[in-house]
DNA sequence: TTCTGCGCTGTAAGCCTTTACAGTATTTAC
DNA sequence: GTAAATACTGTAAAGGCTTACAGCGCAGAA
C-alpha cells in the first residue's frame, strides 16, 4: 500500500509538504504543490482515513440513524441526505434499528460512540432518555428529522398544520362527513406525526363546526395495505360512510383509493381522498396530497449539519432545542372533488 | 474524552491488559478481565475506531455501493445487508451514485480507497473497466449483488430462468398471446436483468411453439408508472391485445394491473399478469410473481463477505469470478388464471 | 554589508490503539 | 527444594497521518 512517504519521495519533498499540498493549506510553493499532486496522482495515493481521523479528530463522516431503510419515508430522506453529504465530501455510515432491541442498544452503546462520526442525523426515531443521554455525551452535533426531539435541532414539517391543511381542503370542497386514517398507536414509527396530524384534523373540523366522529377514526399503520383495510371498513357500510377521507400518509391514501374502487365507489365522485407526503406514485394514483418534499428535507438537514461541523463558532457545535419547519404545499390532483349532493 | 489510559488507571492494570480484556483475547486473568470490564462500563469507554483501525488494519466496516437508495430493489437489498452486518458487529458506509457522474467518479477515486472499509458490496451496479480496476486495486474482497460482474463473486438470481418460469406459468394456463413489459435499454439500472429476463421469456415461448410478437414487447422502465403506460398501450386495442402479460418487475406489474382495470378489463379473467420480485405489495395487489427474496439476498451477500473477511485462508480474500444463484419461487396469486376461451 | 522579515520546508511529536517481546509470579514436576 | 513450564502482565514500538516549531534561503531595509 502506497503511503505518504512514498509520495514524498516521488515528489522530492517531505511528508509535511505532501500533507499540506494535498489538504490545500497555505505555505506551499506552486512548484511543490504541483509536483505533489502529480506524484499522488501517479501513485494513486489517497490518505488513510483512519490515520487522518486520528491525527485531526475529524472523521469526515456522518452517522445516519433510522428505524428502517426500506420504507418510503426513510429511504427518501436517506437519498437526500446521502447525496448532500457526498457532495460535500462526507461519507455516510448508516445505522438501522430494524434488527430489534439488542441491535438498537448496540448502536447507541457502541457503534455511534466509536468516534467514527463527526455528527449524527436521526430520522423519525423516538429516543429513550438513556439514548438521548448517550448521544449528548458524544458531544457531537445532532440533527433530528421528522419530529421534535428534546434538546436537539430538528427539521420537519408542521404536522398539525399539514393535518389541518388537508382537512380544510376537504371542507372547502363542501364535505362534512370526513374520515381519517392514521397510524396505530403501537407502530414503531410512533413519533408525534400521527398524533399531531390527527390533532390538525380535529381542529379543522372544529373550526368548521363539524363533529369529530370516532367511527371515522381508523388505523392504517402507515402502509398501503393498512390504508386499504381501514378504508374498506369505513366505506363498507354506505349508511355510515364518509364522503371524504384524510389519510395521514400517501401510502395509506393509495390503499384507500383502491379500497373505494373495490367497493364500486368512484374517486372522487363518490369519495374524496387526500394524503400527506408527496410520494412519487401520487401522480400515478392522482392522489391529492400535502407535499412535504421529503428528500429535500434530508438534504437540507445534511447541509445544516455540515455547516455546523465546519463552523468556527464553538457555540454552533452545541446541541440545543430548535424546531425548523419545512414548508408544505397542497397539491390538488384528481382524488378530491366537490361533494356531490 | 475518556481513553484507554483512564480505563487502565481506573482498573489498576496496564493499557495492554485493558485492550486484551476488551477484545476477548486469552491470557487475561479472570480477576483482571472483570475489573477492566467494570471500569470500561463505568467510564463509558469504547475504543476509538480510527485508532483501532490504524493499529489493526481492520475497519470493521463494509462499503455498500448502489446507484439509488430510494428504489424498492435497492432499499430492500440494503435493509437485508445492513441488518446482517450490524448483527456481526460491522458498520455500513453507504455510497450512492445518484448524484451524477462526478459523484460517481469521486466515490471510486477517493472515498472507497481511503481504507475506510474492509470490503465492498456492490448492488446492481454496472462497473466501467476503470472502476473495476480501481476496486481490484483495493485488494479487498468484493461481492456483487444482482448480476454477474467480471472477476468478482456475485450473488443473484437466474434471471433467464426467472423469465422462463414466469412465462411458462402463463403458458401452462393456456395463454398463447403473451406480452412482456421490460426495462428500457437506457435505464440506469441497465444491467443484465432486463435482457436476460426477456431472453427467458422468448425461450419459453419458443419451447411452446409460440411466436414472439414485437408489438407485445414493451418498455416499462421498471417503475409502476412505466408499467401502467406500457400495459395501457398494449391492452388498448382489443384486436391486438394479449391475454397475459409478463412484467420484468413487480412494480411494473402493479402498473399493468391498474392499467387493465382502467381499461375495464378484469384481472385475471380478461388478462393475467405476472411479475418478478416478491415485492411486499404483491399480496395487496394479488400479483402472481417469481419471488427472489431480495432482502435475504442482501443479508446473504453480507454474511458471505464477512465470512471471507474473517477467514484465515488468504485465498478467500482474493476476488474471483463466481456466480451464486439464489433460489427463486413462483408465487401464484389472483392475478393469473386459466385463459378464458 | 549586516540585519530583519517573509515564505517555504523539514523534523519530530502527537493522535489512540494493538501487540511483540520481555519480564514476573505462580504453578508443576521431579 | 530446585528447575522448568505456565500464566499473566507491562513496556514500548508501530500504525500513517497532521502540524507545531525550528530552520533555511533570500529579498529588501538600513
Amino acid at each position: 500500500m502506497v503511503g505518504i512517504i512514498e509520495v514524498a519521495q516521488h515528489a522530492g519533498v517531505s511528508t509535511a509538504t505532501v500533507s499540506r499540498a494535498l489538504n490545500g493549506k497555505a505555505n506551499v510553493s506552486a512548484r511543490a504543490r504541483e509536483r505533489v499532486l502529480k506524484a499522488a496522482q501517479e501513485l494513486g495515493y489517497v490518505a488513510s482515513s483512519s490515520a487522518y481521523t486520528l491525527a485531526t479528530g475529524k472523521a469526515k463522516n456522518v452517522g445516519v440513524v433510522m428505524p428502517f431503510v426500506d420504507r418510503w419515508y426513510f429511504s427518501a430522506v436517506l437519498a437526500g441526505a446521502v447525496n448532500a453529504l457526498v457532495n460535500r465530501g462526507y461519507d455516510v455510515t448508516l445505522y438501522s434499528m430494524a434488527g430489534g432491541d439488542n441491535n438498537r442498544t448496540r448502536i447507541f452503546e457502541e457503534l455511534v460512540l466509536r468516534k467514527r462520526v463527526d455528527g449524527v442525523l436521526t430520522v423519525g426515531v423516538k429516543l429513550s432518555q438513556s439514548e438521548l443521554q448517550k448521544l449528548r455525551e458524544l458531544q457531537k452535533p445532532i440533527i433530528g428529522i421528522g419530529g421534535p426531539i428534546p434538546g436537539i435541532r430538528t427539521i420537519g414539517i408542521d404536522d398539525e398544520g399539514a393535518g389541518r391543511l388537508a382537512t380544510s381542503h376537504l371542507i372547502s370542497l363542501g364535505h362534512t362527513k370526513i374520515g381519517m386514517i392514521s397510524g396505530s398507536p403501537v407502530t414503531e414509527m410512533d413519533f408525534h406525526q400521527p398524533y399531531l396530524r390527527k390533532t390538525g384534523y380535529q381542529e379543522a373540523l372544529l373550526d368548521a363546526n363539524l363533529d369529530f366522529d370516532p367511527k371515522w377514526d381508523a388505523q392504517g399503520d402507515f402502509t398501503v395495505g393498512g390504508g386499504y383495510h381501514a378504508a374498506k371498513q369505513m366505506l363498507g357500510n354506505p349508511e355510515n360512510a364518509p364522503t371524504a377521507i384524510f389519510c395521514a400518509s400517501d401510502e395509506m391514501g393509495f390503499g384507500a383509493i383502491q379500497a373505494a374502487r373495490d367497493l364500486g365507489l368512484r374517486v372522487p365522485q363518490d369519495v374524496s381522498v387526500v394524503g400527506i407526503d408527496g410520494h412519487q406514485l401520487g401522480e400515478f394514483y392522482g392522489l391529492s396530497t400535502v407535499d412535504q418534499s421529503v428528500t429535500k428535507q434530508g438534504a437540507k438537514a445534511a447541509d445544516v449539519l455540515i455547516d455546523i461541523l465546519e463552523s468556527n463558532d464553538p457555540r454552533d457545535q452545541e446541541n440545543f432545542e430548535e424546531m425548523t419547519f419545512w414548508p408544505i404545499d397542497l397539491v390538488v390532483r384528481s382524488s378530491t372533488a366537490r361533494r356531490t349532493p
